[in-house]
DNA sequence: GCGGAATGTAGAT
DNA sequence: TCTACCTTCCGCT
């Protein structure tokens, strides 16, 4: 499910959902019992996002003298890990939750978090530390395109692991790689520094963009309009991502643009996806 | 029911 | 470059 698109959608439905008010927080599990502990009947100050990594606040105690005064809860889904929302009491815990946030006041609404790579409590400085590991984050207003570029352009390494090295761009995930660098037919191998400034902007533009999409409709859809199933005639995609794209997870099937065979192969430990005839440039 | 792969990353080698 | 993490779902038997 996670790439950058997601984690900005559960902030943003968890903002709405808890934020401002008291929330129960437990560990049914029991792997994150302590710092569920230390929130449990907190008020939840906001939930924020960056590349991947989601951030739950909550604002220290009025008068607590702590300096900065709040907690985090620092959430990365990895590869798998996942959310479950629901309206009313939380029904009996099944399978293994690391965290459950519930509300109980009305309207009651629950949350439940299971096989997170990183379910953590940390500081405010701790939170800020997250942050500046990270490049900049095409969903964040505060993002600086430039800041990457100054990486990009200097790097003999391809631009297709460019993409997916989160010091570099937060939030692009192996989907959104995969078909931003189709969109605008740049062959993945190339090294960054081979790119111009321009393309790159381009790249960037774009990725705000496809990226805005996913957060609103809560998955990807790459497809430009006249590249759609209905446009062109063709079969909608049949599988559990639910959006159209254009070449990922279509290794041997023919481009939706020329017909030659979608490639894949393996890159930056993920499998990489691509059109050899439409992305030569 | 089992094996494998999956929108990810840290840490060991 | 490899392995561990540890959940879900798909396809195959």
């Amino acid at each position: 499910m996670p790439e950058g698109h997601t984690i900005h959608r559960l902030a943003a439905d968890l903002g709405e959902r808890f934020g401002g008010r008291p929330v129960r927080a437990s560990s049914p599990q029991g792997r994150f019992a302590a710092g569920a502990a230390r929130v449990d009947g907190r008020t939840l100050g906001g939930a924020d996002a960056h590349g991947k990594h989601l951030f739950l606040g909550f604002p220290g105690f009025p008068g607590s003298g702590d300096p900065a005064g709040g907690d985090w809860i620092h959430i990365h889904l990895g590869l798998y890990g996942g959310f479950t929302q629901g309206d009313g009491p939380p029904p009996a815990p099944v399978g293994q939750i690391r965290l459950r946030l519930a509300t109980e006041e009305a309207p009651r609404v629950y949350a439940d978090l299971r096989g997170p790579s990183t379910c953590e409590l940390i500081t405010d400085e701790g939170r800020r530390a997250v942050g500046e590991r990270l490049g900049p984050d095409p969903l964040r207003a505060d993002a600086d395109p430039g800041r990457a570029w100054a990486r990009i352009s200097r790097s003999r390494t391809t631009i297709a692991a460019l993409l997916m090295d989160q010091k570099v761009v937060a939030g692009v995930g192996n989907v959104y790689r995969a078909e931003v660098l189709f969109r605008h037919g740049i062959d993945p191998y190339r090294p960054g520094k081979d790119l111009t400034r321009a393309e790159w902007d381009t790249i960037w533009a774009d990725l705000v963009e496809l990226m805005r999409e996913g957060v609103r409709n809560n998955r990807i859809d790459t497809v430009r309009p006249e590249h759609t199933p209905e446009a062109m005639n063709r079969p909608p995609r049949v599988d559990d991502h639910g959006g159209e794209v254009y070449v990922y997870r279509r290794a041997g099937m023919p481009c939706h643009l020329c017909g030659e065979r979608v490639r894949t192969a393996p890159l930056a430990a993920r499998n990489l996806f691509w059109c050899p005839a439409c992305q030569k440039g």
